[in-house]
DNA sequence: ATAACATATTGACATATTTATATATGTATG
DNA sequence: CATACATATATAAATATGTCAATATGTTAT
């Protein structure tokens, strides 16, 4: 299978920044809205809105309109998507014999 | 299980940039020697030596010394401890019925 | 020892990212 | 419709990151 290098990197720039990891780990909680996250992380609003955004594009996390509310949550698409991405990412392939280039 | 935010931002810094995420592509091969990565890459050597280090630091790629040659490669360990940080980040612990906090 | 080679480090620079303040947009309510 | 409130966007500053040229370090061969 193929990897999309550009849209891989942003999945992964959700994992990157200690606010945003640590904004998952409120989400794995269930969904919060984003005054709730706002409440728990020591950050102003804008800059709340900023990471959520670097989230859902991501697809990581996917947010949901009721009224003036944005509730956000883990997807869990999202989720698979880079399980499998991971995956591509971290499985050797062949374990092959020939140890590298140069040595021999 | 806790989880430290600083160290996991570490380790998926290694899937955050393009130049690293076709260097873990390329390890996917196996074993690959910095020469040859800097043969594949369109790099300057320096550059590569700064991604491998990031690489490494995040214990995703680990380095073998052999001689003059640096042979890099996949480390299952660290890929485990991964996906350890990436399941307590990406799994919902319960499947609340309160939705968030504002809508009720 | 010296030369040649592989890789790492340093320093400088351009670009990207994070953050905050100020402002805009959208939505419910009196 | 005016006001209040939740969130988003624009702008700007501070900081971090990616990149390369130059140089240093470490290793092998002569």
């Amino acid at each position: 299978m193929e990897l999309n290098v550009k849209r891989t990197a942003a999945i992964f720039k959700a994992f990157c920044d200690e606010n945003r990891i640590r904004i998952l780990q409120l989400l794995t909680g269930g969904e919060k809205c984003a005054c709730k996250l706002l409440e728990e992380m020591n950050i102003t609003q804008p800059t709340l809105s900023h990471h959520m955004k670097i989230l859902c594009d991501s697809g990581i996390v996917e947010g949901r309109k009721e009224g003036k509310w944005m509730h956000y949550s883990i997807s869990p698409e999202g989720v698979k998507n880079a399980e499998k991405c991971f995956e591509i990412l971290t499985t050797v392939k062949i374990e092959n014999e020939n140890k590298s280039c140069c040595s021999e």
